[in-house]
RNA sequence: GCUGCUAUGGCUCAGAUGGUAGAGCACAUCCUUGGUAAGGAUGAGGUCACCGGUUCGAUUCCGGUUAGCAGCUCCA
């Protein structure tokens, strides 16, 4: 029998071997390493008999699938753990997330942070005995017996959904059973670090009409050190939280009085904002955008064309008798208002493409638990756009504006940070989406030929749809590593006809058009929030709020100090002076802690020289400079819109 | 919306197992006129989130509301 290794090389064996057996052979080391096999690509325990020639790898830690595998088996000895603890528990499941692993667990009574420390110190003593790890096969039949006897409900509900032939795999450790695929470490001694990180709730199968269930999240390195490390790098990530560091740098802030999903921005924050809108209505215009400035509010019609009034209410501020005919509804979004405007005359296909675009201000009535910080609000920001074109127009224009998405984040710096997802519909989903399968198969088609053509890295999305058509979003983590769209491009094919929105074509005929629904850098309070996050306040040259500091050395320098902060503000820059009778000091570590990037420090030399003292956020001091020369430089720099 | 946690001066946090509260930073005034990350003194500032209950008495205990945090669900 031969097994041929990763590496190209290959063993001969003479009859069949387990796979602990190959890595023994292999080396010492290897096999105290191994974690599992992966045999013909798939993962199997190192108890596991190979009878037949195949292609054999040796998973370690080093592996990822590696650390996941030890993962899922602390997950096993947390269930262990909480069963020995609360016998009354019932185990729903516990697989490896990113970064470590959770198991959902229900409570006869809800348990605390305490509990969890007691729950550790069990898992403690479940690792030091080193109890074996057996892996066990049974019948579907037999499975069902065996969770019915365990009095195990959420187990009895998996077993159920499993194909009827196939045998299902158990995993055995001491007294304690689970199901599971594995593989698993050979013993629960192999764990050397873990850790017991949150205590939230999470509804069974992640359906919100299901019982909520208590999840118990940890994770698990291969050594105390790496799991201090990542504990550390955890800590140090929360101290990049848009939300504490937006307020402590006054960027943003929220008040109870003012209501949930509401942050007010400050002025540093509306001047990033403001900054950004410029920039980015100018730059649209240049590329054949029209903006449009259309209404905040619309009577319950607008809404019922569109179908967001039987589909989105419940999002919807409603203002006034929700079943009065004179019902009118703030705006969740641009694209009915926009419609008008095109509908405004006849259009011909010369016309086309039809792009406006507009910083629209948009209202949802979010469920109260989804707020967060400037991420997910009630009131946002969007650069809000709608091209209408024909079939013809639509690849180009679907590329024009993936080009624009990544001309803005290149300027913020934020290209390399995100992903792409082609949403898709749920197919199963008949409530969410207009139910008109030729319709979606083609758009499908359609968004996967321009994004392949594009050679675009995506990953495929089922059900996370808009429900007039398919999206291409761009994905963005926060600091907890939680995913979010910022920019979203969607191909709509049911506007058209329901808003009666045509074009005349070359002979003649009315036709309708594709919608191109885009935003083109987002939603601008969660792009500030990315930004927050990405450079810690320290926001790039072109997009600090505060450019400079002039900092004045004694009250003699405070009206020089305040005659240059005049000359920047000229030249389009953003400056301030702190002529506070303060020590340099102290003035120059508030800048620094401002994150302002740049300092100028004045003092009688620089007064009689017309120069200025240069100190950068990033490098420190860079010496005495003409006022001129240090002018020119930094207009240069914001022109760059260099992140 | 659901589960859990939290709410004390502008900010960060102490505090008493029920007898109405402190620190540092920030702020104000004064002294100091200083050269690249905190000079000194004095002072002002709190119905301990809000509403009810228990109690002789509640910031502290209980219930509710509001807001914040993590997660789930949902979403830009």
């Amino acid at each position: 029998m031969k097994i041929t290794l990763k590496d190209g090389s290959s063993l001969e064996f003479e009859s069949k071997v387990t796979v602990a057996e190959v890595a023994g052979a292999i080396s010492e080391g290897l096999l105290r390493n191994a974690v599992c096999g992966k045999v013909d690509g798939e993962l199997v325990d190192l108890s596991f008999t190979i009878e037949k020639d195949c292609e054999l790898q040796i998973i370690t830690l080093k592996d990822k699938e590696g650390l996941a595998v030890y993962r899922h088996t602390t997950s096993h000895v947390l269930a262990q753990a909480v069963k020995n603890i609360f016998p009354t528990s019932k185990l729903a499941i516990g697989p490896t997330v990113e970064n470590g692993f959770y198991y959902d667990i229900e409570f006869k009574t809800p348990i605390s942070q305490d509990d969890l420390v007691k729950i550790e110190k069990e898992m403690q003593s479940i690792i030091k005995s080193d109890l074996p790890i057996e892996r066990l096969t049974y019948s579907k039949r037999e499975a069902l017996k065996i969770f019915k006897d365990f009095s195990e409900p959420y187990k009895v509900e998996l077993v159920h959904d499993l194909p009827a032939g196939q045998t299902i795999s158990f995993y055995k450790q001491g007294d304690f059973m689970d199901l599971c695929r594995g593989p698993h470490l050979p013993s629960t001694g192999k764990i050397k670090a873990f850790k017991l990180t949150s205590i939230t709730g999470a509804y069974w199968r992640g359906n919100e009409k299901n019982k909520m269930l208590t999840r118990i999240y940890g994770t698990a390195f291969a050594k105390k050190s790496e799991l201090e490390e990542y504990l550390t790098a955890l800590e140090e990530a929360k101290k990049r939280d848009h939300n504490k560091l937006g307020r402590e740098l006054g960027i943003f802030m929220t008040e109870e009085v003012v209501g949930q999903g509401l942050p007010l921005l400050m002025p540093k924050g509306a001047k990033i904002m403001q900054i950004l809108t410029r920039f980015v209505e100018d730059e649209e215009e240049r590329r054949g955008f029209m903006i449009t400035r259309t209404a905040n509010m619309a009577k319950n019609d607008l809404y019922r064309i569109s179908g967001h009034w039987d589909h989105y209410r419940d999002k919807m501020f409603i203002i006034g008798d929700e079943n009065s005919p004179e019902a009118m509804a703030l705006r969740p979004m641009t694209c009915p208002f926009q419609y008008q405007i095109y509908k405004n005359g006849l259009k011909s296909y010369r016309d086309l493409p039809c792009r406006y675009s507009e910083t629209a201000s948009l209202y949802r009535k979010e469920a109260s638990g989804e707020m967060h910080g400037l991420i997910r609000v009630r009131q946002f920001t969007l650069s809000d756009g709608h091209i209408v074109c024909t079939p013809d127009q639509i690849e180009e224009e679907f590329k024009r504006s993936l080009d624009l998405s990544y001309y803005f984040l290149d300027c913020l710096g934020m290209r390399e940070d995100v992903s792409f997802r082609f949403s898709k519909r749920g197919k199963s989903n008949k409530e969410k989406y207009i139910d008109n399968d030729k319709a979606w198969d083609e758009t499908e088609a359609l968004m996967k030929k321009i994004l392949d053509n594009i050679g675009l890295d995506y990953v495929e999305a089922d059900d996370e749809a808009a429900f007039y058509g398919p999206k291409l979003d761009v994905q963005s983590r926060n600091v907890y590593g939680k995913e979010d769209t910022i920019i979203t491009i969607q191909i709509d094919f049911a506007a058209a006809h329901s808003f009666d929105m045509t074009y005349i074509d070359e002979n003649g005929d009315k036709q309708y058009p594709f919608v191109i629904h885009r935003s083109s850098i987002g939603c601008y309070e969660r792009t500030l929030a990315m930004l927050i996050e990405k450079y810690a306040g320290a926001f790039p040259f072109w997009i600090s709020p505060v450019q400079v500091k002039v900092l004045s050395l004694t009250e003699r320098t405070a009206d020089y100090a305040k005659e240059i902060v005049e000359k920047l503000k000229y030249a389009g820059l953003r400056a301030e002076a702190d002529i506070r009778n303060e020590k340099l000091g102290y003035k120059i570590r508030e800048a620094q802690l401002e994150k302002i990037p740049y300092m100028f420090i004045v003092g009688d030399k620089e007064k009689e020289e017309n120069a200025v003292s240069v100190r950068s956020r990033k490098e420190g001091d860079l010496g005495v400079m003409k006022l001129e020369e240090i002018l020119e430089k930094l207009i240069e720099e914001d022109k760059s819109k260099k992140a």
